[in-house]
RNA sequence: GCCCCCGUUGUGUAGCGGCCUAGCACGCCUGCCUCUCACGCAGGUAGCGCCGGUUCGAAUCCGGUCGGGGGUACCA
């Protein structure tokens, strides 16, 4: 079928259709939001496809993680988990049935083959030839009943093959424009295992065929995929399984530092790691668009929104990407610093009591401690982890307070240190009222006026006694919102 | 090895034959602001991998070369 991107003329149905044998990556999320955004701005259909099809390696524990992914990027589907559809199931382990018949079809049209060899002989074969080309050969295409029944009565269980055409296969990829592969490379391939399991080569492009999926937007790691699977539509289409062969796209890759693919072992891949450090969904959504696709020539920052408005996967890089945890951070900043204090708020909120900031439920005194104080940090933190950080001084019970160890050393314990802690204890022990004007003009006077003292160097001691770190929200709101009586405490135990 | 993809500052990109002495963002460096941090503001740094060709004119088109990446399974 044709469908013009451009101009759609029918239905567009693209599909996300992950392998539930690890924990989410970023390519995972970027791959996902591309056909989301691809899907939205086209007014078609989003599916979510598991393909758990390997049972060794596929994981329900994963494939949860999937679904809970999604969910927290908040990229919606139109069909697959826990929604249905008219084309389910959309896990592939509930669809051997439909495998099985499309295997049949295809091995009475001959489309496909039995082969009885194993990897090494056929490999040996390709050796002893002096072959460059890579895996199978096609020994078993035009077996005779004899040399069946001889395979068969030495034991041996067959797997099916797909008899690949002659000639090139060529596809205008929506990415990268025309890619051309001569078949003489592209061998015979699998569709089964000997045991009867179907493969992936055989029910990816069978469930986009029976999906009725027009667009597959994939990473580049399956690039060398398509040109098996364009010949198996085609098959598809001819038996009258499919409507038509689906347009391609190969997104670029995510590379690591090294260059390199980024691995699921590397920890910057893990999307749960961002959640958990409290990068926000559309934060990291936002840089990840940025990987490959821009919206405009001079801005980075967009909305959801606006991305679906203005996605055009013509306009997609097809170069890889090097994912900069810097970029994402700021990225993810901007997104932070457009949220109002009370957005900022109500998604801290999990964090603060995660990390033991504040309790579950929060205490009627805390909460409107916790409004007082927030307008104080909403605009200084990049990530929702920082807030419980900047916060942590103002609700830990006195007894658990610390100071770091090293801030303390450096500023606190010191003569000068000393000095002004001294200084400042006596000099709030007497301010009235408790505001944070009056602290500002009490300290201002005795550190910087009486002592002489340059107020970066008359603050700091004050302020690491204080909030046990040298990075805090404002010192004299700060003092204001502990309270005479803690901020006294506080000095005199820095003392000594 | 073989097949395929890719190649603009450190990173991500804009550019689609003259508007480019290459724009934007992040990073980095200088200042300013300032009670810390962050924000904000003003500057600076650094790039079309290389060689040919086409053209009056090339980052943009063609060829080659080099470099990087992906794939080469009864994984996906």
């Amino acid at each position: 079928m044709t469908v013009s991107t451009g101009s759609t003329t029918e239905k567009v149905r693209v599909r996300f259709c992950p392998s539930p044998t690890g924990s989410p990556h970023v390519g995972f999320a970027r791959a996902a939001l591309y056909n989301w955004a691809f899907a939205r701005h086209h007014g078609g259909t989003f599916v979510f496809r598991i393909e758990d099809t390997d049972k060794e390696r596929s994981t329900e524990e994963s494939y949860e993680a999937m679904v809970g992914t999604l969910q927290w990027l908040g990229l919606d589907w139109d069909e697959g988990p826990l929604v249905g559809g008219d084309y389910g199931p959309y896990r592939q382990s509930e669809r051997s049935d439909l495998y099985l018949d499309v295997l049949a079809k295809l091995a009475a049209s001959s489309y496909t083959y039995d082969c009885y060899c194993t990897t090494e002989e056929a490999a040996a074969r390709r050796k002893a030839a002096g072959s460059k080309v890579q895996g199978y050969d096609g020994f078993c295409r035009d077996l005779s009943e004899e040399q069946r029944a001889a395979f068969v009565a030495e034991g041996r269980t067959p797997i099916v093959r797909f008899r690949m055409p002659d000639g090139a296969v060529t596809w205008d990829d929506l990415v990268r424009g025309e890619v051309s592969f001569e078949t003489e490379f592209v061998p015979d391939f699998a569709l089964c295992r000997a045991n009867g399991d179907p493969l992936y080569t055989l029910v990816n492009p069978v469930d986009d065929a029976l999906m009725r999926i027009t667009h597959v937007l994939r990473g580049e790691d399956l690039l060398s995929s398509t040109p098996r699977q364009i010949p198996l539509h085609r098959a598809l289409v001819d038996l009258g399984i499919s409507e038509g062969v689906p347009e391609f796209g190969h997104l670029p890759l995510i590379m690591g530092e090294g260059n390199k693919k980024l691995s699921k072992r590397d920890p910057q891949s893990h999307l749960w790691n961002y959640r958990d450090e409290g990068f926000l969904p559309e934060g990291l959504l936002n840089y990840l668009a940025l990987l490959g696709w821009a919206i405009a020539a001079d801005r980075d920052v967009f909305s959801l929104e606006e991305m679906v408005e203005a996605f055009d996967i013509k306009d997609v890089n097809p170069n890889p990407a090097r994912f900069d945890t810097k970029k994402c951070q700021a990225i993810n900043a901007a997104h932070m610093h457009q949220l109002s204090v009370e957005e900022v708020t109500d998604r801290a909120l999990p964090f603060l009591k995660r990390d033991g900031v504040l309790t579950d439920p929060v205490s009627p005194a805390d909460q409107q401690l916790l409004e007082l104080a927030m307008p104080f940090v909403a605009e200084r933190v990049n990530k929702l982890t920082e807030v419980s950080d900047m916060l942590r001084f103002l609700f830990i019970d006195e007894a658990d307070f610390e100071v770091d160890e090293t801030d303390r050393a450096k500023l606190v314990d010191t003569d000068d240190g000393q000095a002004v802690v001294q200084a400042s204890y006596d000099a709030l022990a007497r301010v009235e009222p408790w505001s944070a004007a009056r602290i500002s003009d009490v300290l201002t006077e005795t550190l910087v006026e009486d002592m002489g003292l340059k107020p970066r160097v008359a603050f700091g001691p004050v302020r690491v006694a204080v909030t046990g770190r040298r990075v805090s929200p404002p010192l004299f709101e700060s003092l204001e919102l502990l309270g005479r009586g803690r901020s006294l405490g506080r000095l005199q135990s820095a003392l000594g």
